[in-house]
RNA sequence: GCCCCCGUGGUGGAAUUGGCAGACACGUAUGCUUCAGGAGCAUAUGGCCGCAAGGCUGUACAGGUUCAAGUCCUGUCGGGGGCACCA
């Protein structure tokens, strides 16, 4: 027979569906149950190669660990809401909803395709009211626990999208979804208090398992700064402000005698005017002017730095010394106090500032942080604080391709939430769904939907218009996998016992600090409200790479660099595409598509396919190479060294191919199965088995085997290796000396002198000084 | 500016964590095979010297530690990433 992939694998996929073979049940089965998570799929439209590194690979340590004899979940669904998905569909003038449903019909059908052994059966959408009436229902739990809020805000609005975007979403002050520049607008907001957990989410990392890089962006972006808040009172004068201090926030209160003037933030000089501050007209004009100017101007305006006196003085708490205030916006309204203590000896910032505005620059005289801090307590002119930079989340979106904010605004009650009962608030089906520039969601477009009764007090009041943010649906979905057509709850407790906390999450780097972070504030939140019983929902994480375009470029239809799937699927079979996928490059490193490369993947199933139509050896001599790959292999997938893995089978069938006997043959394609699903399943049914390859037991590998009789040292002579010598592997040292110094190549390079020191490490070399 | 990661053949990359650098593959060369090949097989393949045996050299660069360094330490250069007027 010929190896026909094409045929092959159509028939396997089929036949695994027809058979159920990846439904996992419910029960403690085998050694213990296993959630291998992956970041489920937006619909975009096409799979793309990308796609098969996240999902063909991981599949790979999927089936080893249901060989391995665990209970292994491989979960896939959709995250389906979301600006992509509405913006494609406003440019190809289709129903959001339309597209996202079509898409998700042909994609998949293409991740079949794939050979992964996804449980389809708790595929999870998120547009499915089924599920987000539990992404309302948590809105909800966390409404009432005031973890979500309304707050006005100066936030990032994309003009272009015409919607408020996190300051996640907002990165350089760009549209992350289309790259435009974002505007600063003050809007009331819907927020979720994640800065209350900003401790946690640090010190909760300790004890997992995940890259250095993913903790350590976490940190950077949640940035907490231990340091002193600082009392300086404010000088009696006739237009002084209301306020008696100004605080100062400063992480080098050792620094304190240092201090020369202060600065405040224009937001901080804005609310003592609001406050009875008359403020001469040069400052009342600076002070506006910075107001007006986006965070993104008062960034990237050069360095060059602007500032006006107040006209107020502050005293020094800890030397009585008299300083200037200055209004600057250099300084920050929403980071610590608004204010700060400058000390030009220490900042180059105040530095900077001084010399532009002629003001000293004393030399600090340092004290320890600790003292200053309990001078200060005495006082009570300051104490210790920590302070962050991380903002709450703000998750309201004027969009309509999204989950409505289940909340209703009364004008007597204020915003109340939908009854549990009434839940899933469904959306409209809208045929002018566009955003619009007031700001307003779509939805207020939908008169009749947007008419409710107050919850409260039954009087007519209206509904929120905004929908969620599709980080919000993305937060919990990996929990109603291991429930997912639970009716009366977002997942039973019973069910979370058995899967939760995943013990490994694979996906893209990009995720180090959103999603992450608000799965695990989710987590967190839903673990106080007592609705789960852990507080941090993934254990393990690993990223995986990104498969480059041939030139070595990202991926684009504008450089035309896009190696599509489907097409080496086609040529060469989704094997061969799985294989050269593992082999390409460290998985958690990616690299550049090599379409020369595939071919090496391509000729090794080839030889496979040819070993399974030959004759068999009765020798056992391959035995030995066989028994190392199984070693090596399964040690490799558990770590998702799918490159060396795939090299260990080469090196196999290198070694072992001309000597195959039935047994060892049947025992390398089990080791191949995770890799090459179909191929292997084929060869395994040729060999007159009834059942799936896929379910037999991994293979156990016998340690004496690969314990080598003897051994070959290599022999150097001051440092440099000169000749080698071959011993059986338990000889004592002094048989190992007395060969090592009679070898020729040794011989020829210690030329009659004797040898100072000899150093052998046993199994590994003999080092001879002379 | 601060923090983190990485520099190994023509290419992708291995290297049991300090122990024979270049596994495995791509590519290339030569030969065989085929009507043909974007096919298959065999051999070779870091560089330099040599017919060969063998020798020298070699993991960005310069030092250092060690019997032994791709791996550890110091500095330099180059590339990538994160945060960024964050007090």
């Amino acid at each position: 027979m010929k190896y026909d992939p094409k045929k092959i694998e159509k028939h396997w996929q089929k036949e695994w569906a027809k058979q159920k073979l990846y439904e996992t049940p419910d029960t403690a089965k085998g050694k213990s149950n296993y959630m291998l998570l992956t970041e489920f799929p937006y619909p975009s439209g096409n799979l793309h190669i990308g796609h098969w590194y996240a999902f063909a690979l991981p599949d790979i340590r999927a089936r080893y660990l249901r060989m391995k004899g665990y209970n292994v979940l491989y979960p896939i669904g959709f995250d389906a809401f979301g600006l992509p998905a509405e913006n494609a569909a406003i440019e190809r003038e289709v129903n959001p909803r339309d597209w996202t449903e079509d898409n998700i019909k042909y994609m998949t059908k293409q991740l079949a395709s794939m050979g992964a052994s996804f449980d389809w059966s708790r595929e999870v959408r998120t547009i499915d009211p089924d599920y987000y009436r539990w992404t309302q229902w948590m809105f909800v739990k966390m409404f009432e626990k005031g973890l979500a809020y309304r707050a006005k805000t100066k936030v990032n609005w994309c003009p272009r999208d015409k919607t408020v975007l996190a300051n996640e979403q907002a990165g350089g002050g760009v549209c992350d979804r289309c790259g435009t520049q974002v505007e600063q607008r003050e809007i009331e907001q819907w927020m979720f208090k994640i800065t209350a957990y900003a401790d946690r989410l640090i010190d909760d990392m300790e004890n997992l398992d995940w890259p250095e890089t993913t903790k350590l962006a976490q940190r950077n972006w949640i940035g907490r700064s231990e340091g002193a808040r600082i009392k300086f009172k404010l000088q009696t004068s006739s237009r002084k402000p209301q306020a008696e201090y100004v605080e100062v926030f400063t992480t080098r209160a050792d620094t304190l005698y240092g201090a020369t003037f202060v600065v405040i933030s224009p937001e901080l000089a804005q609310q003592w005017i609001d406050v009875g501050w008359k403020a001469d007209d040069e400052v009342w004009s600076y002070i506006t002017t910075s107001l007006n100017r986006t965070e993104l101007d008062r960034q990237t305006e050069g360095k060059e730095k602007t500032g006006v006196f107040t006209g107020i003085y502050a005293i020094n708490p800890i030397n009585d010394e008299k300083i200037p205030v200055w209004v600057a916006d250099y300084v920050l309204g929403h980071y610590g106090t608004g204010a700060i203590m400058a000390v030009p000896a220490h900042d180059e910032r105040d530095k900077e500032f001084a010399k532009k505005f002629k003001l000293p620059i004393s030399k600090a005289a340092l004290r320890d942080a600790n003292e200053v801090i309990i001078d200060l307590k005495k006082k009570d002119a300051g104490n210790h604080e920590k302070i962050y930079h991380l903002h709450d989340w703000i998750l309201s979106r004027q969009r309509y391709w999204g989950v409505p904010i289940p909340m209703i605004r009364c004008d007597d009650c204020g915003y109340v939430p939908v009854s549990e009962d009434d839940l899933p608030v469904k959306l409209p089906k809208l045929d002018d769904y566009l955003p619009a520039d007031d700001g307003r969601s779509p939805l207020a477009k939908a008169t009749s939907w947007v008419k409710a009764t107050c919850p409260k007090c039954d009087k007519p009041a209206e509904r929120e218009t905004d929908t969620m943010d599709t980080f919000v649906d993305s937060s919990w979905y990996y929990l109603r996998y291991t429930d997912p057509n639970n009716g009366k709850e977002f997942a039973g407790k019973e069910r979370m016992r058995l899967w939760m906390p995943v013990p490994i999450y694979v996906g893209g780097a990009e995720h180090n600090t959103m999603h992450l972070l608000y799965s695990r504030f989710f987590t967190k939140a839903l673990y106080d409200l007592g609705y789960v019983e852990f507080d941090e929902p993934f254990i393990g994480r690993r990223n995986h790479g990104i498969v480059l375009g041939p030139d070595g470029q990202k991926m684009s239809k504008s450089r035309g660099n896009v190696v599509d799937p489907d097409a080496e699927v086609e040529r060469y079979g989704a094997d061969t595409v799985r294989m050269f996928l593992a082999f390409m490059a460290p998985y958690e490193q990616g690299g550049p598509w090599d379409p020369k490369g595939i071919s090496g993947a391509s000729r090794f199933l080839q030889r496979v396919w040819n070993i399974g139509q030959g004759d068999f050896k009765k020798s056992s001599s391959a035995t030995k190479v066989i028994h190392r790959a199984v070693k090596n292999v399964g040690e490799d997938i558990m770590g998702l060294r799918f490159n060396t893995a795939v090299s260990e089978l080469m090196k196999a069938l290198n070694d072992g191919e001309e000597n195959m006997s039935r047994e060892n043959f049947e025992m390398f394609l089990k080791v191949l199965a995770p890799m090459a699903p179909h191929i292997t399943e084929e060869l395994w049914h040729q060999l007159s088995h009834k059942d799936s390859i896929h379910i037999q037991p991994w293979p156990e590998y016998d340690e004496a085997l690969l314990v080598e009789k003897e051994v070959t040292l290599p022999v150097q002579v001051n440092g440099k290796v000169r000749d080698t010598i071959v011993v059986p592997a338990d000889a004592p040292d002094s048989e190992i000396q007395e060969r090592a110094l009679k070898a020729e190549g040794v011989m020829r390079h210690m030329s009659e002198k004797k040898p100072k020191k000899v150093i052998i490490i046993p199994g590994k070399m003999v080092s001879i000084v002379v």
